[in-house]
DNA sequence: TGCTTGACAGAAG
DNA sequence: CCTTCTGCCAAGC
């Protein structure tokens, strides 16, 4: 066998994109989640940064409310400064070092799906 | 085939 | 607080 690392074979991909989607359609307005976080319930903790490639690639992505997803520090995403505008419309709360109040505003889903 | 690039995470200085 | 490095992995070139 060849040792290749845990590869995602092209329906895994297709669940874990959808499982992503799901979650992160989920996350209650006013509250935000981390890729970290969403990465672990799709079921392959150590691809967070697909979950970030998943929401800025996927399209009709926009109409779910990824500007939810923060990094695990609060930071919303670089590029995206809009990001901030939408969180601070519906009361998220940013800390002075421009960060969100992360223990005022994580919600980490349960298992669901 | 190999090197670079990130909407990440964690550690180090 | 910030920068830089390593580990991570799919995509791009």
């Amino acid at each position: 066998m060849h040792d290749y690392p845990d590869r995602m074979s092209p329906e895994q991909a297709r669940a874990f994109r959808d499982a992503v989607l799901n979650i992160v359609s989920q996350i209650p307005r006013g509250r935000v989640t981390t890729y970290g976080h969403i990465a672990t319930l799709a079921g392959w903790p150590s691809h967070s940064r697909m979950v970030g490639r998943t929401l800025r690639y996927t399209p009709g992505a926009e109409a779910l409310p990824c500007h939810r997803v923060v990094n695990k520090e609060g930071r919303t995403a670089p590029g995206w400064s809009h990001q901030r505008t939408l969180l601070k419309e519906e009361g998220v709360h940013f800390k002075t070092n421009g960060h969100v109040d992360m223990a005022q505003h994580l919600w980490e889903p349960s298992i669901e799906i």
